[in-house]
DNA sequence: TACAATTACTACCTATTTGGTAGGAAAGAC
DNA sequence: GTCTTTCCTACCAAATAGGTAGTAATTGTA
């Protein structure tokens, strides 16, 4: 029942960004030293942000990222499950259209996982990234 | 953030106790042959389930597990801590005694993840063993 | 135009965790 | 004494986590 580093250094990217971005675009490198993550690891992790749209790069020579909106328009919830893939506790509470589990008949317990999902997730969409920033 | 399977049988041999035990020792291969989860895996989680104290165990022909409390006086967030260890989302969290993480200092979001721990535990402690029973 | 800096992409790798198996000792009922 | 069952220790294979490595493409600047 862990958050990855993923989900954790996503997280740092984003209020890394929002910190000492000033809308400018900044490296990898700089991210990466004033975070101590791999520099490696971290370009999946941004390439991952970027295809969804939470940032805008920039190749080359004075290249770098930047945040796509305003920090108050970022949900934490919608980051982490960017990176991190789904959120939800068993695999079951993950069935969608109409398809469910096979043992959902003698099941006792979807109701209860259904909610552990519910409650997670509404806790992490009730942060935005700006409630990140002291 | 995934429930692993220990957690999840656990619960299901806790249920199933509680819903065909009636007060008896149920061998492991009935639970086994039951709930579809391999007997010797089931050994191992009713052991923990044992050792804290969750069952009474009984060696021997005819012997078994039964509930050692009635279902209403199971809490389900203690069960699912004591089969999957800690549930807690970010390692810095688990912290204790006044230790804490190298980076709390320049870390913005450990009340965030305080949080999620919180929500996740009020949320499993607020169910018995005996809700999951219809 | 060369070159330095930077992202983008693809592949690979190692350690840890998950989800089990296997074998035999100990205990109790008959 | 034998059958059934728990108890205990060790082992193991596949998946996941957490990276590393190399190289191509792009852009600013001298």
């Amino acid at each position: 029942m862990r958050i990855s580093t993923k989900g954790r250094y996503a997280l740092r990217v984003m209020i890394d960004l929002a910190s000492f971005g000033n809308n400018n675009f900044i490296s990898l490198k700089d991210i990466s030293q004033r975070q101590n993550i791999p520099i490696k690891y971290l370009e999946q992790i941004v390439s991952t942000l970027n295809k969804a749209g939470y940032l805008n790069s920039m190749r080359g020579s004075n290249g770098g990222h930047r945040l796509s909106k305003a920090p108050e328009e970022y949900n934490v919830g919608d980051i982490l499950r960017t990176v991190e893939g789904t959120l939800t506790p068993v695999e079951c509470v993950a069935y969608e259209n109409g398809v469910s589990c096979p043992r959902s008949d003698s099941c006792n317990s979807i109701n209860f996982w259904k909610g552990l999902d519910d409650v997670v997730n509404k806790y992490i969409d009730s942060y935005t990234l700006k409630d990140l920033i002291q």
